[in-house]
DNA sequence: AGCTCTATTATACGAGCGAATAATTTCCGT
DNA sequence: ACGGAAATTATTCGCTCGTATAATAGAGCT
């Protein structure tokens, strides 16, 4: 008598490809990357732990496509809002608030930015990713940053532009993580007031300029 | 025969308290908390893996010392650097310096941080221990910032004074975080000169008035 | 010098890990 | 309807992990 086997369904290659990095993702956020073995991944995405060697080299190149994942949902959506005004007063003000408002605002983002975080120093491919993503996020706030004053008929030097959106991005990073990582200790909206207010400061603005 | 067995000498409680500890950081810092295990500690530390658990209740406690001891590196200098000026200006300035240059600012410190980070989500005991530092470092921050503004002479609400230390508290570590993973981006002074340069506008003082 | 306490070593255990391989099932082209 | 490529499962391997326990060695005390 044949020992009865699982019955299963094919895939395509990038549906099982996104089940399985999405089943990390769970894992991680739900128990660190110390619980996020190939075993329990697979179980998570409903296969067996073998598959995940048919469509990865290894466990780690499967990390490293989470690790993207994970960069891409926090980058997506704040990118999107800045694309969406019409003045670029307006962009600028949202590309802020969407970085400091769900879902970037997440315990569960920041659990799994955590947890890739300490890769950086260790492995060489994560910290590609991860430069490639701060550099990115830089350029789009230089980008709005000089649409910004242009349209104020404000010059700013090149140099200055940058300073700016260092600066900008080190707040917003800052308040991000602080204000996740505490987050019973923030109203509801007071992130987002307190990065607009301190955004409006550190470019020289009037309070209430940018709202 | 009797087998030969290594010789060894007895330590008081804190030295190997100690010892142990900094062999756990070491690892750590070196190859991730994936590469911080039982026998690579103690091997660091020149004893065998059975000794940890006679002076630990098992490897997590350990581990938790270790994050209140990375913790404390980070907060022992620039609060100590912040009680040495005769100004509040001055010491204000120390401490803001002090939180963006070595050894603050270090690679290791770094890996160390985000090797902890990831644990807060999970772990109830490094939440607090997260918790603790970071409440008490807003509360150091509050209080220059008091001295400071009383020593202007200006008149700052209570509320208004805790804003200004969330604020500045996130632009110091947004500039931390970013500036130590990128480190080969910033020139020597660059990351201490924009830290100054962006607290003044966020406290709405005219360019140069804290150095 | 010998006794005793305990810090330290040595060894073993069971569990879980990532990876490799072989067996089986699905599904598409014909 | 059927044959064959390949997606998926099942099983195994060697290794390392954290912990537990027993044996041993160092050091203070009398």
């Amino acid at each position: 008598m044949t020992p009865a086997r699982r019955s299963y369904i094919r895939a395509s290659e990038s549906e099982r490809r996104e089940d399985l990095i999405l089943a990390t993702l769970d894992c991680i956020a739900e128990s660190g990357i110390q619980g996020a073995t190939v075993r329990q991944i697979a179980n998570r995405a409903g296969v067996t732990a073998g598959l995940i060697r048919h469509y990865f080299t290894g466990k780690d190149q499967m990390l490293q496509a989470a690790y993207r994942a994970v960069m891409n949902g926090m980058t997506e959506l704040p990118i999107a809002a800045a694309h969406e005004g019409e003045t670029a007063s307006v962009r600028l003000r949202r590309f802020i608030i969407a970085n400091v408002t769900p879902p970037v605002t997440n315990p569960r983002t920041l659990s799994l930015w955590a947890a890739f975080i300490s890769h950086l120093q260790t492995d060489q491919t994560f910290a590609a990713i991860h430069r490639e993503n701060y550099l990115a996020s830089l350029t789009a706030m230089e980008a709005l940053l000089a649409d910004f004053f242009e349209e104020r008929g404000t010059a700013v030097s090149e140099r200055q532009n940058r300073s700016f959106a260092i600066s900008l991005n080190a707040l917003i990073d800052g308040l991000w993580l602080e204000g996740t990582l505490t987050s019973d200790l923030f109203a509801e909206n007071e992130l987002a007031d307190s990065a607009l207010a301190s955004v409006e400061a550190l470019l020289r603005l009037k309070p209430g300029e940018l709202a």
